[in-house]
DNA sequence: CTCCTTTATAGATATTTGTCTACGCTTTTT
DNA sequence: AAAAAGCGTAGACAAATATCTATAAAGGAG
């Protein structure tokens, strides 16, 4: 169960782990099964947890005056999931994070992950790199919003993260781009003609 | 002239700098000004700097196939800049930083930051605190532009960054918020009104 | 001071996107 | 098997926003 987990650290950070510190990392993270549709974090909730995702999808979204959901990310296995705001400012969460498929998940408490990242250099190597990674895909998809129409923005989707496309329905990959469905199915009949 | 940064290091960090540290941070930045209009990078080159605003205003943007720009991130006095994704991945970078202001930077070779954050565990835990306030930063107003109209993100804007009103034009900002200037001239009307 | 650029606003019109309702199909639940 | 829920598409209409042109005031450069 551990396995992709500790595959996961030592290929985004080297030298690899020593036994000590795998069991360490074991030790602090606990497998624990989602069904599709339970609440991972609620809004309103403070995030204490980190998960990492062994099988499955999920998703991260707020919701709106009107009752509207945004989906802020989607994640599929080898992902992380947290709400890092709240996690690091101890606030109250703007957003749920639910399980869209049956999904097993590792989680460790937030404040074992901060210790696993000072006991070990390694870890703290690997979340470094998830930070800037998250930091850099969070600037792109920004500024594909930012410049793009719509159907663009479908496009570079497309390209970019077809296993998303496999695993979520167009509602939700809609909302993923700030669109509506009507709109995301209007933009993908042009898209055909092409 | 280093001052305000070694102020913003051991603001951001504990315990303070000792002065051996302290030596090695002046060392690896230099003082450098920039006339406003002019480059601290610019679109197709690899970002291989960093730099500290002592004193200024920047922004950073792309240029779409239009050639309209979009305004990707607005800086002032005690920010960083640079092109992450382009330092990171040593690939060209799709984005322009320019001075709004004429500006007085404090400037490193990215490889020295990185050097800096190896030797001075200090500042590799100010940097850290750096790219989660990024991240965290990034992911809010990922969520104002897919949740909200215009007007409500220019008012979270106002709330949120009134200096950044105070120092920059009102186009500027508007592509800020992923509007045009004209539409943010009807909001602003509008928001009159109330 | 004068000229030129920048900035903000306005109105007319076009385009994009959202809203709402409906329908058919598939999947899930009972 | 029947019922319910989820999903994708469609069309009519509404709302938000972009585009374009014009104007006038303010600020900077020479």
């Amino acid at each position: 169960m551990h396995e992709n987990l500790l595959l996961y650290i030592n290929k985004n950070a080297s030298p690899p782990l020593t036994s000590d510190e795998e069991a360490l990392v074991v030790a602090a993270f606990l497998p624990k099964k989602y069904r599709k549709k339970q609440y991972f974090l609620q809004e309103g909730d403070v995030c204490k947890y980190v998960g990492f995702i062994v099988k499955g999808a999920m998703r991260q979204y707020s919701v709106d005056d009107k009752g509207t959901e945004h989906v802020v990310n989607l994640f599929l296995e080898n992902w992380w999931i947290s709400d890092r705001e709240s996690a690091a400012t101890l606030t109250p969460s703007k957003y749920n994070i639910d399980a869209w498929e049956d999904t097993e998940l590792l989680v460790a408490k937030v404040a074992d992950m901060v210790n696993l990242i000072e006991k070990i250099p390694l870890f703290g190597q690997m979340t470094r790199l998830m930070d800037q990674r998250s930091f850099i895909a969070s600037q792109r998809r920004l500024n594909s919003t930012l410049s793009n129409t719509a159907e663009k923005r479908y496009e570079e989707f497309v390209e970019n993260h077809p296993k998303f496309i496999q695993r979520f329905p167009q509602h939700i990959i809609a909302s993923y781009l700030g669109i509506t469905k009507d709109t995301l199915s209007r933009v993908r009949k042009q898209a055909i003609k092409k």
